[in-house]
DNA sequence: GGATTGTTGAGACGCTGTCTCATTCGTGAT
DNA sequence: ATCACGAATGAGACAGCGTCTCAACAATCC
């Protein structure tokens, strides 16, 4: 029974080994929602049984956005999460501060601010992020609680 | 001896005490070459023999983003950093990842990009945040070593 | 000057992310 | 299938960040 994620297929072309503990890994990432922390994943494996070190998921994570699977964000709130990538593409989020689900934006023209914002100011740009926050279709449809983690509220 | 930064100012007119604490971390910030962290701000103190507790930096922080006298930047490395910000207007940041130096962009192209992300997603986006790091003009000039903070990412 | 109330200092606290090092286990070769 | 090698793991120590509490203090207004 194999159940190959496309981080497991990642890691494997990557030349990274195969461990149970990165399978694993690659399951709860592939189930969650929308962004998540390196905390809820250690959590979420802790209630499935699953015998993860905490050293390993953020290992694992590493590993994941170097390989460009996983992109890190830094949330309003100051923590620092992190969202699948599909695509190998450079591309930039929408988060929901509310359900926390994220989709993929990628506007053409964001190059050419980036491109004359170097001009402007002299500076060699290497990298730039950009993140939306706010609240999805779904949440602003149902205008309730926060949906989904409710383990995350209990004592 | 009444020497008023712009940040004590803003403290002032929002209605916060002006306390010794507060006028010194004014002072420190605005010798503050580029970006800063609390624990820089906090070493800064100690260095200069003034006596201001860590959790004040932190409250002061706050108290400061919140006025928009000062911004905090997601640093690649994964600390929080922060700059002065000059004018209230909507504003970005490039970001020295050499010397710390930032500068502030400002394109109006920008929020037509949010808007047409928005539009596309469903999303109503209430905030978002652009960040360029690259290596500013003087840096690029002097291909030297960093000339500050040598704590900060070398290449 | 005195009262009020926001602010501070000191330290405890919980959390994040890193590191070490002995042990385990994928992997490719045999 | 077995083996040997080196990558990866687990467990826990560790350092740093940011928050909180609470008694003591002091800026402001009267």
């Amino acid at each position: 029974m194999e159940t190959s994620t496309p981080i497991v297929t990642a890691l494997d072309r990557a030349g990274y080994r195969l461990t149970a503990p990165r399978r694993s890994l690659a399951l709860l990432i592939a189930d969650q929602p929308g962004h998540f922390t390196a905390a809820e994943l250690v959590a979420d494996a802790r209630a499935r049984r699953l015998r993860i070190a905490r050293a390993t998921v953020f290992r694992t994570l590493d590993v994941l956005e170097g390989l460009g699977a996983v992109e890190r964000l830094d949330l309003p709130s100051g923590e620092h999460g992190y969202v699948v990538c599909e695509g190998a593409h450079h591309h930039h989020h929408v988060v929901c501060s509310r359900c926390g689900r994220t989709d993929e934006i990628d506007d053409p023209r964001l190059r050419l601010i980036v491109r004359d914002a170097a001009r402007r100011t002299g500076y060699r740009v290497d990298e730039h992020r950009l993140e939306l926050f706010g609240v999805c279709p779904a949440c602003l449809a149902s205008q309730t609680r926060p949906s989904r983690r409710q383990h995350l509220t209990q004592p």
